[in-house]
DNA sequence: CAAATACTAAGGTGTTTACCTAAGTATTGC
DNA sequence: GCAATACTTAGGTAAACACCTTAGTATTTG
């Protein structure tokens, strides 16, 4: 079990953040990551699907892999992706906190309207 | 109900998902966010806390709205942004999409290590 | 060893982003 | 009515983005 996972508040982190829903804001990346889950892959097999220039292509890997949500190794001329989960958990954390609070607030919302009902009941 | 094939993404709707987490890439717009968890807020309410000329600030809110993050209401001179929770969940979906398959992917990972170790043991 | 393969580097282009200032337009308070 | 308030509109800039082409460099493979 590697979790790293140190008790954040997780609400507002540094520039890392930034970086990991801006690589998820593309389509060709997220397409990357849908296929780095069902397996490891390289460069050239990843690219077959997208038309692209291979340059262009690689620069979304590379954006992919700055922010740390895939690693890459070469073993001879291939070069090989797979997905680095640990960070995408930082934009889900983000996400599942925000939702938590917004929840809370929906919470406190209908407490509000009920105590507004009970009033006018009494 | 059709299962999406294995190459293409499981994604739907991919241009709004783009919005979405683009508009989640920059620290003002999830402050914006985290702050309207809270309450609807004014304009210049939640500008106050920016260092930042009031019409770039105002473009954010707009790109929050422009992709259904927030929606805003004008009364007299005031304009009160408030969250509208339904398109996080798209984000939030997607990743917890994600999260299950590379956790599906672990998970057959060590499948393969563990009959790996069996047959080693025989 | 030559040719094919799998990237990798370098540099160029049009568009979008994230800010700015200056000058509006409605509303509201005195 | 006049001034303060709360945005809005218009326009301008520098840097980042998402593409491109052309030309490399290592590594296999026949």
């Amino acid at each position: 079990m590697s979790k790293v996972r140190p008790d954040a508040p997780v609400t507002a982190e540094p520039a890392m953040i930034d970086g990991i829903f801006r690589a998820l804001a593309d389509p060709t990346r997220r397409n990357v990551l849908e296929r780095l889950s069902e397996r490891p892959t390289s460069v050239s097999e990843l690219a077959a699907k997208h038309a692209m220039a291979l340059p262009s292509f690689v620069e979304h890997l590379k954006i992919l892999e700055s922010c740390g949500l895939v690693s890459s190794r070469k073993v001879g001329r291939v070069r090989t992706y797979s997905l680095a989960p640990d960070r995408l958990r930082l934009a889900e954390d983000w996400l599942g906190t925000q939702r938590r609070l917004w929840e809370g607030r929906l919470d406190r919302m209908d407490d509000y309207l009920l105590r507004l009902k009970m009033e006018e009941n009494r």
